[in-house]
DNA sequence: CGCAAGCTTGAGGTCCTTCAAACCCAGTGG
DNA sequence: CCACTGGGTTTGAAGGACCTCAAGCTTGCG
């Protein structure tokens, strides 16, 4: 769907400014979208999905956790339909505490294209900071709670810990494996799209507690899914409908709920194996693995 | 276009070993599609793309080339059309001498989508390996000269050479940027998405001298294009002459030329940024960075 | 209450697909 | 030398998927 870009990127402006002083001046819970995982205990990144979705690279030792959690330095808020990085200092990544946010690029038509969501616990700015994503942006579609680490920072830890190092990489393939069955999914038709997002974001979010066995809180729009699915909003909701009318999902309030998970996941054709949960686990680790780059099949 | 799953797949037949014994007795030279930049000087790995290309991302110490030159243990010819790893050894990655090879997955209803090319000089099944790409594959879309490299070893020159660490990383952030670009590509119509692809060929090629100031050799089919685009081969051949008739390409004897290069790209939307050819430059290499990861914008 | 943002529905048009047939060209065998 | 074959390219026609424009509706909120 067209975007309104100044209302998007300038953001210099009052919004943002009130919204960091708020956030401070509030304590986490109240702030809307903050969830229950989402507690700051002494420092700014304790118990958050961030480490445990680090882990499923394999065990951080002591050391290694203690390291990362002294990265972050800011902890703010960024409002729906904002950017993260404004002003870009570079010297930062931003780790998404809690709410939704996506990477996306501006066509010239004035269409936006989302090219992946960014979930709680996940990292971003990082890959794609520098040369390398110019013109690719992060923005909230919900409001969003976000610490900036230091960039400096994670990189010397990245060469002092093989631990912190398997990590990254790991959420890096990761993504490379994601935006590749992202292509994929652009070549099915609209209804099978959908759902295949759809069982990504219930198997993504289950991974950090916020999705049950058969739903999770969505306070997405339709516009917001359809740039994802790089389809029309209209055409989106057709479509949504058919689905609902065929008793795969039900969308309201919004809550997603998904009443028969593997039916679903048929349709789509999702397999899970591209967001790779399972490779990199306790034996990854045992076997002390310099990287995930070790791992073959 | 609907893909042939048995032909491609089950390559343990004849094909392969006759192909492979074939390029044994042959000089690289009479392969059919290998080029000057292809040359076997006493090692499996001398004056490749592979050095060059990686040194983009800032430079290697001889040491560091020295090693890498030592990786290669098997040099054969993949015949077009079949997989590089039928039986998938999972201790080593591809790296492609010469030709055109692709990433793929097939989709249930047939359809074969392919998510990147893999030009000379490019490693594949790395990032791709293990649990991540279960369901990608990679294969030649012309006959290819390839080299098998030791995934072990390679793990191991990345933890200790940090050249080597930087390099493999600059390698596998320029393809997650290339893959969200062409999942933006995705949304565009199909005249400027083929024309796109065809400016992200000619610059990637002239990165490593297979491609002029206005052209380049591209012996694929347009089927094959049309399942890196995610449309029809019809409708691609029709977009095709869309473009010739406009006097944007020719394309003929497979051979693409390019008239007028900054009208192709204006007309493809086409900002060679997240290619990344300049990012990590003499500079990153002087400032001793251990990651691309370090740069900032 | 009234506004704004998002959701829903309709109608018409465009882009792209499938099916089908013809064509071109290089290689093969009679 | 020519007929045959097969892969790739080209063209036509009909249908479906998706888009845009536009209006009405629903909901939350000041």
């Amino acid at each position: 769907m067209p975007w309104a870009q100044p209302s998007y990127v300038g953001l210099s402006d009052r919004a943002t400014d009130s919204c960091r002083s708020l956030v401070r001046s509030l304590s986490s819970d109240a702030t809307g979208s903050l969830t229950a995982s989402d507690r700051i205990e002494g420092n700014l990144l304790a118990a958050d999905p961030f480490l445990h979705k680090l882990e499923h690279a394999g065990r951080l030792t002591d050391d290694e956790k203690n390291e990362l959690k002294t990265l972050a330095f800011n902890r703010r808020c960024v409002p729906a339909h904002h950017d993260f990085n404004p002003g870009d200092p570079g010297d930062r990544v931003y780790l998404v505490m809690s709410g939704f946010a996506c990477r996306y690029k501006v066509l010239r038509t004035g269409n936006r294209r989302i090219v992946s969501f960014v979930l709680p616990g996940d990292l971003c700015h990082m890959h794609d900071a520098g040369a390398f994503g110019r013109d690719l942006r992060v923005g909230a579609l919900t409001t969003c709670s976000v610490a900036d680490l230091s960039r400096p920072k994670l990189t010397e830890l990245i060469g002092s810990y093989p631990g912190i190092s398997r990590a990254i990489w790991w959420v890096t393939l990761r993504e490379l494996s994601r935006a590749r069955e992202w292509i994929v999914n652009d070549t099915r038709p609209a209804d099978k799209r959908l759902a295949h997002l759809l069982c990504e974001l219930l198997t993504s979010l289950q991974q950090i507690d916020l999705a049950g066995e058969h739903g999770f809180d969505f306070p997405v729009s339709q516009g917001d899914v359809a740039d994802a699915l790089g389809i029309s909003a209209v055409h989106t909701n057709r479509v949504l409908q058919a689905l609902r009318t065929s008793g795969l999902i039900t969308w309201s309030n919004q809550q997603v709920a998904i009443p028969d998970v593997p039916q679903l996941k048929a349709f789509a054709e999702f397999d899970p194996g591209y967001l790779c949960l399972e490779c990199f686990g306790a034996e990854a680790a045992a076997a002390r693995m310099p990287s995930p780059l070790a791992r073959a099949s």
